[in-house]
DNA sequence: ACATTATATATGAAAAATCATATATAATGT
DNA sequence: ACATTATATATGATTTTTCATATATAATGT
């Protein structure tokens, strides 16, 4: 076992954990042509066609400005659509095309290859406990989002 | 419980977890007037000094030449020492000066601290196993290095 | 010894991401 | 209604990071 700090910080385990799998995807998804930006965007978008921008940022883990951006040239390419709120008008929604879908769908099943992969270094036992601990680590996160006065429920 | 394919998903998982902690130390680590970038590169080198810049660059999850940049900026403020190995002049190792143990030593008490405050949300059998499943998955990391050449030693 | 190939780091251009702030709309208090 | 404050998104400048490739040294095969 390593006597190192950092071997043992939780940060950078996590940060390990994350940067290698997430690499490891991102190859795949550059090799069909598609950029790490677009798919975090997508992917976001499948299950909550209309989420508002801020949202999007924050589930994608982008800044706002950078999801703007995103979004633009997502725009651009017809995979996205951007609609502004009638009840607020300060707010745009952000929609997933059919084309959006035709491309990020096929990926999902490369994902859902790509995840058992990772998972399969580990027992069913880990398996199961490692989602269940991330979900409840995650609960800062969501708690973010309700301090600065984002719902938390699924949208329809 | 969501059925969004995102919030079970484990790359999205491990990315929230590592972006939401991160970002949360780094502020107090912007406070203490110290970048994210120069945190990353010195916490290697505490345990480690005289690590050649490649393996520096895996172990803080930047590309090379982005490593080679920061250890020029570091040189520049005396945190760290840029030697040329004698037994192979193409080699860089990173020396941490002791000005750069004097910056980085009270910032590992705020890490311990802030990591602490992170897992009090969980019970002390998921911490050990949290832990313990990233422990092996970094394995696959490890297993990078050894295609690659690098020692997994640790060096004295 | 020499040519070939591999490796380690550096460099400059390009792309990605952040930061500070502007703009527009909405909510609140008087 | 009006002023004030808050919120959502957009914009331009800056910083960070990556990408492609150059340079230097070392290792390998003949």
């Amino acid at each position: 076992m390593s006597d190192r700090f950092i071997d043992n910080y939780l940060l950078f385990q996590l940060a390990l954990a994350s940067h290698t799998f997430s690499e490891e995807f991102y190859g795949q998804l550059r090799a069909a042509g598609v950029s790490p930006a677009k798919w975090r965007i997508l992917i976001n978008l499948v299950d909550c066609p209309g989420m508002y921008l801020t949202r999007l940022a924050k589930y994608a883990l982008y800044e706002q400005s950078r999801t703007t951006k995103l979004v633009d040239q997502l725009v651009g390419e017809k995979l996205v659509e951007r609609r502004i709120d009638q009840k607020d008008r300060r707010r745009v929604s952000v929609h997933i095309t059919a084309t959006g879908r035709g491309l990020i769908e096929p990926l999902i099943e490369k994902a859902k290859l790509h995840e058992d992969d990772v998972l399969s270094s580990l027992n069913a036992s880990d398996r199961k406990r490692l989602k269940s601990i991330l979900t409840k680590l995650a609960k800062r996160h969501s708690e973010d989002m309700q301090v600065l006065g984002l719902q938390i429920v699924d949208t329809a």
